[in-house]
DNA sequence: GTGGTGTAG
DNA sequence: GGTTCTACACCAC
């Protein structure tokens, strides 16, 4: 809505598959809700616009140039998802009593919780009073600033800043008095909505016969410890007593950069060789521009089992080389090939593929993410702001100042999609903390899947049955890697093409002449980007005793024009490195050349330049072992081929 | 450090 | 009939 404003009075809902992930308050009002399936979403609310938002890029950006512009009120900003921000704003509440000490004494601005039935003064609580002013001024600003509404909930703990935000909605704000704790604990629907008991904590309460808030309040606490363990057991007791003395930290930059993506099935080592690239590639594009280098890579794969379909995730990680991660830093060109190997490494650690898998979801995460003072590229970006304001010293500096003041919190969120919201909490009457919401993003890529193939193969290389297709040379064949025999051999190999290709193919051989005929192809899966709204209200309080900035929520653009999904990567490879044909080998085939995928291209010529050999090496199907061999002994030995780090088996 | 689980938006 | 895409915290080992 954002990019484009004309969507804002229609009603909007934000599409990752086939679900509605999110949507506006237009088509709340026609009963779509979150996490809706789209022909429900579609049946309750026929004019429904449908957004794709596969591709969380815009969420994410706007999500941190919020928490940056909170961050330069006071730098104690906790993020929680796109769309949420704590703040601890005792501080700025402190600093303002004591130059105007009189200036809490004049009124709440915006909601104040159960107003009705308690006597509210706000002398009684300045500094509440004080920061649901500085709240309003918050919400303002980001208006002004980023075009986001959303709500807010000023109280003495994230909890209560969190819990009093929603009161209401959209884009207005609460604040929550300590005299009001047990009443908005008790107004709770079931423990679930207390913030960290989750659905397996929820059932938990059940089995022990607990189902309301006031059921665990009333629970014994020893009971409690047996079945959750002593400081499980404590903060769940608290938390339901609307107690909860966790500070605001500050979060900074992300910990981990991570891309996904979920399918129905993939269930050969192709489809995966191609996804995993696709998602590397992206991810690879983010770490760039954070500009820090990861330490650690980890593959993480959903595997489809009747019973528990969607939940369990298994994933494998490891170390990355140095000389590897400062050629993600530095975007280099052999990052993405480098990191190939590695991660199929860690596919073949998770998954079998001489046995048949059914996959439905490939994550690719880089984590321990270091900053090297060397690297000081990407100044530009959102997330490099995080990656080298160092978080740390601003907040040791802040909880300093806290010492010798009052604790406070401010609670800012913000919802791109719908709204922000703000809340604000102080402890008794010494604290403050405000909240606001920022822009929620959420979007998801969407994964094009390829397939196909040329050869009419046969199963396992060992298999009786195994019957290679005419032109192929058994002994090469028995000299490629694992999965791409495996590949060649796969039941979606053999036969033609299941799925048709929508984009420009590239063929996947290993480029010897006897199979150079007829190899798998690959194509390239494109991620469609799709553009995601924004929208967020940011509601403006309307209190009655004071109505400061009462804004409609009006909403952004986040929308460029047609708020068609662009997609952004369309690859076409191919082509880029074709004129270089001269430099072909002779026994390399240059139209199976053109079908290879850009990396593999570049690298063969690189290699031929060199005039190194192509896949010469014999490959010793080892697993495991032969890995720290290749991240050492690297040096030299590598250069023998590098296409081989593509193929290597683990 | 690794791998699994739970929670959240 | 079908549940997205991230990111983090915690625990056991």
């Amino acid at each position: 809505m954002i990019r484009n404003p004309a969507l804002r009075n229609v009603p909007l809902g934000i599409q990752q598959k086939n679900i509605i992930v999110t949507c506006n308050y237009v088509a709340r009002e026609q009963g779509v809700t979150k996490l809706m399936f789209v022909t429900d979403a579609m049946e309750k609310c026929p004019q429904l616009v449908l957004v794709k938002g596969e591709d969380l890029t815009h969420y994410r950006e706007m999500s941190y140039k919020l928490t940056e512009l909170l961050m330069t009120y006071c730098p104690l900003v906790e993020r929680l998802g796109f769309d949420e921000n704590f703040m601890d704003i005792t501080e700025v509440v402190e600093k303002r009593l004591r130059d105007n000490p009189e200036s809490g004494e004049y009124s709440f601005t915006g909601h104040v919780y159960n107003n009705a039935s308690i006597n509210v003064k706000a002398i009684d609580h300045p500094r509440l009073a004080i920061g649901s002013h500085v709240a309003a001024e918050l919400r303002e600003v980001i208006y002004s600033k980023l075009g986001l509404t959303g709500c807010a909930g000023i109280s003495t703990s994230k909890l209560l800043a969190k819990l009093v935000s929603g009161t209401f909605k959209p884009n207005q704000q609460t604040t929550l008095l300590p005299l009001s704790v047990k009443d908005i604990m008790g107004s709770l629907n079931g423990l679930q909505k207390i913030p960290g008991v989750g659905h397996q904590t929820a059932k938990r309460f059940q089995a022990l016969g607990l189902v309301s808030v006031r059921d665990l309040q009333l629970f014994p606490l020893a009971d409690l410890v047996r079945e959750f363990g002593d400081n499980s057991a404590q903060r769940l007791r608290n938390l339901a007593l609307g107690i909860d003395d966790t500070p605001v930290t500050p979060t900074g930059a992300p910990q981990s950069l991570s891309d996904e993506d979920s399918f129905k099935k993939m269930s050969s080592t192709k489809e995966v060789l191609q996804k995993v690239e696709d998602l590397l590639q992206s991810l690879l594009d983010r770490m760039q521009k954070d500009g820090r280098q990861p330490r650690t890579f980890r593959l993480t794969i959903r595997r489809y089992s009747a019973t528990n379909k969607w939940f369990n995730r298994e994933s494998k990680q490891c170390p990355i080389p140095n000389h590897i991660g400062q050629k993600i830093t530095s975007g280099s060109s052999d990052a993405l090939a480098q990191l190939m190997t590695i991660a199929m490494k860690l596919f073949h650690k998770v998954v079998d593929c001489y046995a048949a898998f059914h996959l439905t979801l490939i994550n690719v995460c880089f984590s321990n993410l270091q900053t090297s003072s060397a690297t000081s590229s990407s100044k530009g970006s959102i997330t490099s702001f995080f990656a080298h304001v160092t978080s740390h010293s601003r907040m040791s500096q802040c909880q300093d100042d806290r010492s010798q003041s009052t604790v406070g919190r401010f609670v800012q969120e913000a919802d791109l999609m719908r709204k922000t919201e703000t809340s604000v909490k102080t402890n008794n009457w010494s604290n403050e903390l405000l909240s606001e919401k920022g822009p929620v993003a959420s979007s998801q890529s969407e994964s094009v899947t390829g397939s196909t193939v040329g050869l009419g193969t046969k199963k396992k290389p060992n298999s009786p049955e195994c019957q290679l297709p005419l032109n192929a040379d058994p002994e090469v064949f028995r000299l490629l890697p694992v999965y791409i025999q495996n590949e060649l051999l796969s039941p979606t190999c053999t036969h033609t093409s299941q799925t048709p290709l929508n984009h420009s193919p590239k063929s996947f051989t290993a480029a010897t002449s006897p199979l150079k005929n007829g190899l798998c192809k690959v194509n390239n899966s494109h991620h469609i980007t799709l553009d995601n709204m924004d929208v967020l209200k940011y509601s403006g309080p309307s209190d009655k005793q004071t109505a400061i900035n009462h804004r409609p929520s009006l909403d952004q653009q986040m929308f460029p024009e047609g708020a068609s999904p662009g997609e952004e990567k369309s690859l076409n490879h191919v082509s880029s490195e074709r004129s270089s044909k001269s430099k072909f080998p002779l026994d390399i085939d240059p139209m199976v050349f053109s079908e290879l995928p850009p990396e593999i291209q570049r690298e063969l010529l690189s290699e031929w330049r060199q005039q190194k050999p192509v896949l010469k090496i014999p490959f010793s199907k080892k697993q495991g072992k032969s890995q720290a061999k290749e991240k050492k002994g690297l040096p030299k030995s590598t250069q023998a081929n590098n296409l081989l780090k593509y193929f290597k088996s683990s």
